[in-house]
Formats: C-alpha cells, structure tokens, sequence
DNA sequence: TATGAAATTCCCTAAAC
DNA sequence: GTTTAGGGAATTTCATA
C-alpha cells in the first residue's frame, strides 16, 4: 500500500499492461527482459501499492452502435455539499462512462454511453435538466472516437 | 466479424467483463448460470465478432500523480483533410488518453494524461497552440477524476 | 447450434536458491 | 533476480439435446 520506487522496467511493464493485460508472463517477461516469476512479483506488488487497479475488458463501441455524447456542467452553487452529491449521483449512474470535476468555466465534464441516441437524451434530461443543483449544462454529441482508453502515461 | 445475436446472458456477460475481466471461467460461469467451457465459447466469438476488443490494466491515476486536463479544440478549416490530419496527429501522442470529434460549438474533445501539470502544459502548447491548424482551444484542468472507465451500458 | 463434462496442455503460483 | 515443482485454469475434444 505503500509508495515503492518505480524503475524504468515497472514503467515499460505497466505500459505494456495497459495496452494489453492479456499475455502471459512469459510473454511479458520477453518483452522486459525478465523471468516470468519476475514479472509476476512486481505485478503483485503494484496491486499490493494500488497502482495496478485492475484490468477490464474493452468492447468496440462503434460496433456496438453505442451513443457516446459529452457533457459540460456547472452548479447553481458552489458548495462542498453540492459538489459531493453531484459526484455521487452521476457515480451511480450506468450511462455515465467518465466524471471529471475541473477547474475553469465549467464544474464538471461528463461522458455519456448509451445504446441510442434516445436513451442518451433521456439520460441526459435525467440527469442535468431536472437537476435544480444545475445551473447550466451544454451537451455535445460526439460522432467520432478518434481515440479512447485509460493509459496514463508514466 | 459479423455481427451474432447478443441475447440477456451475453449483455450480463459483457458487462461482468468490463468490470473486472480478471476472473476465471468458472467464476463468471457461476455468475451467468453457465459452465466455463460456455463461457469461453461466447467470449470467443465476442472477439471474432469484434465486439471484445481487448483485455486492458487499469492503472490509479490519483496515486502516481498523474495529471489530466480536458481540452476543447475548434479547428481553423472545416475540410476533411484537416481533420484527418488532426486526428492521425493527437491519435498519434502518448499523453493523449482520448479524443472524440464533437458536434456544436466545439469541433475534438481531447484528454490529455501526464505525469506532471508542467508535462501538461508543454503538451498542450506543442499540440495546439503551435499548430495552424488550430483556431481556437480551450485547457481545463482536472480536479479531481470523479469517474473514470471505458464500460458502455448495453 | 447450442450445451456440459472430461482429458490435455499450459500457465500461474509459491517455494527454494 | 532465476529455477523448480505443484495446483489450477484455459483449451480442446467429445457426447448430447
């Protein structure tokens, strides 16, 4: 749980992690020189740290005909207690995909995922419109993933 | 490739899957009502058909200090040639986590991911503000990362 | 065309060094 | 850090409705 020093070999396995999570160890090891009980220790130690969260399977939106749309948000006020029950309803929401709170003109940037283009403006009336913690929200459909994913990069 | 039927055990399937792709065929086989030969059979053809794109390591951005920042990007010229070129360029950046092409007032939104605000800014400079291409782009910085995933509701 | 069960192979895991 | 040994999971095959 604890922060433990990150070498070039942690950063270039957990690059390859994010890319993909689905190799063996062996595999992993053959990419960063190192034995396959190697590779596992450290795997073990970054979950053990909570750098390594987890892994998650990523499905094809597009193929999917998944509705992706974008949401700015601001608050009617701008209070700790506001803010925290903002954050916890989106978090508990399905078709909300990412929640980022920010810093500038808007509160908060939402990313939406629905199965059509209806349920997202549902969702969206839902969420923002009925919400009289909202002051202002602006929706911008997205109609193009030129790129997606979670990597960070270290 | 071609697109197979998804029935209730496939959405409940898919969806386990994007929460946690680390478990065993028995253990998702117990949870659809399904033997892991099943199981592996369905995820199988989920990767033939292309609805399963991968398996990906979610790494935790907050503990390794990562810091990300949403920019809206609005490009000088409307023809499809600029935005391929835009597009082939941030697809093409590390710290660039995600972008999606928009509709309304802005035309990408581009996350992007790095390991400090001074990385940030660099990137953000040499991304957008060096490129003629660019009309106008806006940076908000990130707080706090309420929600994050790639998980799409079926 | 789906399933579940069995047999094989391979990998993950945890030792010992 | 590597090598080794054992248990467990993934994969394949097969029988079936």
């Amino acid at each position: 749980m604890q922060s433990s020093p990150v070498d070039d070999v942690d950063r270039e396995l957990l690059d390859q992690l994010q890319r993909d999570a689905g190799r063996t160890l062996r595999e992993l090891g053959d990419l960063v020189g190192l034995s396959p009980s190697a590779v596992q220790r450290r795997i073990t130690r970054y979950r053990a740290d909570g750098v390594l969260a987890g892994q998650v399977a990523v499905l094809d939106a597009a193929r999917l005909g998944v509705v992706l749309a974008v949401v700015l948000v601001t608050l009617e006020l701008d209070s700790p207690a506001h803010h925290h029950a903002f954050a916890e309803r989106v978090r508990g929401v399905g078709e909300v995909q990412q929640c980022y709170a920010l810093t500038g003109r808007w509160d908060y940037l939402v990313v939406l995922s629905t199965p059509d283009a209806e349920r997202c403006r549902e969702v969206g009336d839902e969420l923002f419109r009925r919400d009289p913690n909202v002051k202002r929200y602006e929706v911008l459909p997205v109609f193009d993933a030129v790129k997606t994913g979670l990597a960070v990069s270290l």
